[in-house]
DNA sequence: AATTATTATGCAATCGATTGCTTATTGTAA
DNA sequence: TTACAATAAGCAATCGATTGCATAATAATT
């Protein structure tokens, strides 16, 4: 794998240098580290002279503070610590992304890990997290879970903790959400607005509350316009492309199929309900409705275009990171757990914009 | 922004309870503090029966090492710093994920900065990285570039480095490349062998070395098969969807128009040039051939898809960590720079694949 | 000019783990 | 049983920055 596109060669070299501390820079100047120190700090109880002085020759020396004792001494590392099942998934990455611009601007590091969706993964990213003595950890839950005591252990450690989107309910921690549930709820109503009736449900793993969620919101949007809920139209586990392709087959080979389906867990699966539609010649919207989850940037460009649900990734992540920062603020006082609501919103598109009947 | 989709509710609340240090753990045991630093670091002279007494005590008094105050004490962080210009690119978002998961094996962590395609958010970064002691910095530099001061303070302060796609070719270090050249003179030839031959580029910025190599391989193609190069087909700097899309109208308005479009800078750039083409009512590829670069997942979904080149981004990431971790065994020896080329993939699909004349 | 109030600087402990060196203990060989 | 080796455990310094307290130097007040 890692071998038979590469070419290596070599060309020459580095070395080590030792760093400067402020020790060497109170020796030159015949002060005293602490004296360095306060200068750099910026804490007042320096002469305006030395201050000048020692700046000057910081730079001059090419000083460069060692975060390490710093972090030591203050007992916190301006970090936070981010935990997500995976980087390179577009909700993800936007994010991090989002929480990125925040921390940056308050002068704080991000530390990234992805637990893979696994649960032994995700215990070893919240160890490694607190042995680094970040002052936060973000996190949204492995779809493997078995057990929620590696998330209380950070509480335990002093450790702030936001949940975010796939989240341990019961826990009493800072919860940044996206409102799953209206966001289903409006999805559904709006296709049956466009004159669908039997409509399917793709549903995702149960055990996240985040499928539940949007499961609970289409039931709801049923009941409200008073259509009968069929059993039979709800696929569970149809959380991949493929997955969804194969249910989709399911579904329209029922003797009463489905005139719409809602891939409730991710546009891809809205994507194989999209392949399968055009395989067996179903027009959409017109014979099938579809709508999608998470406003991939391919649902615009497809054809036709995917009906979908945009999470506000981007602002939800710079959410979380301000909310860290202002319970910050609030420190010993501490405030207290917080859910903030994100309400998502529908993009109407072509896979469900029926030319009204 | 960050107000009108919220709703915000209060709950209860958290505490903080010292941590434990190795000294409770010794004071609890009648021991000292080495012992029991060298039975947690399983470094041999001590007795197993009191090594397993230290290690049942430090979990029961569950026991969380510091790593501030180790990394200080070794001079290590144990961690790899990134810098990108965008986390949620798909390429660089792939890169960490591909980063992630060789750093994770080795015990290391990663710390990511995003430039945002600035010169001194870059330079910040860097500085950051520097002062937190990192082991290795992995930097693909920003669009925007003034000078490589930062980037050579690295390696003064004795830290690796390794620089990955959009490189400072004059610095001495690691570097691991796609080969861009290359995979443009396959595009071209391939566009050439499907019968295309007024055959136009579109450029990206050419201070960053991968596009002035993309542009390389435009040529060099050209010339291999003869083929006469005419100016007025290389559009400069459309490196946005937007952008490529007005560059294409221009290109399409000319008397001896292009009958295909090597969009080098991204999909983007071919989406924008498949978007004016349809609107022109052009058939592709028929009576346009097009060829984008990075195979994002949308290209697949588009009608027609697009031909593009993948870039084995995970790989690549992959391929960084392996390189630092290699490195780093050498350490003292410094074996010295490396270059890792890594060849990107031609995916041919509808948009380049006429039926032959 | 003498005394007090301010301000600047130095001193030394601290954060928690690591590690070279010394001392105490146990085991082995003669 | 004595001498010596091997192993276990303790001591103390160290990494570099921070910070409360003490002292020195300067400014302000009467």
């Amino acid at each position: 794998m890692h071998n038979n596109y590469f070419h290596i060669f070599t060309a020459t070299n580095m070395k080590n240098q030792k760093r400067t501390t402020i020790y060497d820079i109170a020796r030159k100047l015949n002060l005293n580290a602490s004296s360095v120190s306060r200068a750099l700090s910026n804490t007042s109880k320096v002469s305006e002279a030395t201050r000048k002085l020692i700046l000057d020759t910081a730079r001059e020396m090419n000083y460069q503070p060692n975060s390490l004792a710093s972090n030591l001494r203050r007992g916190s590392n301006r970090t936070i610590g981010v935990i997500v099942p995976r980087i390179n998934q577009n909700f993800f990455a936007d994010i991090i992304a989002g929480l990125e611009e925040i921390t940056y601007e308050n002068g704080y590091n991000l530390v990234i890990c992805q637990s893979n969706e696994s649960y032994k993964r995700e215990v070893e990213c919240v160890n490694t997290l607190i042995n680094q003595q970040v002052n936060c950890i973000v996190m949204s839950v492995a779809a493997e879970f078995e057990d929620d005591e590696h998330i209380r252990n950070i509480q335990k450690n002093g450790i702030r903790l936001i949940q975010f989107d796939r989240v341990a309910d019961e826990l009493d921690t800072l919860k940044v959400l996206n409102d799953n549930r209206q966001a289903s709820v409006e999805a559904v109503s709006h296709l049956v607005e466009q004159g669908y009736r039997r409509i399917a449900l793709l549903e995702g793993p149960q055990n996240l509350n985040i499928f539940r969620q949007r499961k609970e919101g289409y039931l709801q949007a049923l009941a409200e316009h008073g259509i009968e809920v069929r059993p039979e139209l709800m696929k569970v586990n149809a959380w991949t492309q493929e997955l969804s392709a194969e249910a989709t087959r399911e579904l329209l080979a029922l003797s009463d199929p489905p005139d719409a389906i809602f891939a409730s867990t991710s546009d891809f699966s809205a994507l194989g309900v999209l392949q399968v539609a055009t395989e067996l010649g179903l027009t959409v919207p017109d014979q099938l409705g579809i709508c999608g989850y998470s406003n991939e940037a391919f649902t615009e460009i497809t054809n036709p275009s995917i009906t979908t649900i945009d999470q506000h990734s981007v602002e939800m992540g710079n959410a979380i990171a301000r909310l860290y920062f202002r319970e910050a603020k609030l420190d010993a006082t501490a405030s207290g757990p917080k859910t903030i609501t994100i309400k998502p919103q529908l993009i109407i598109r072509e896979s469900s914009s029926r030319h009204k009947f």
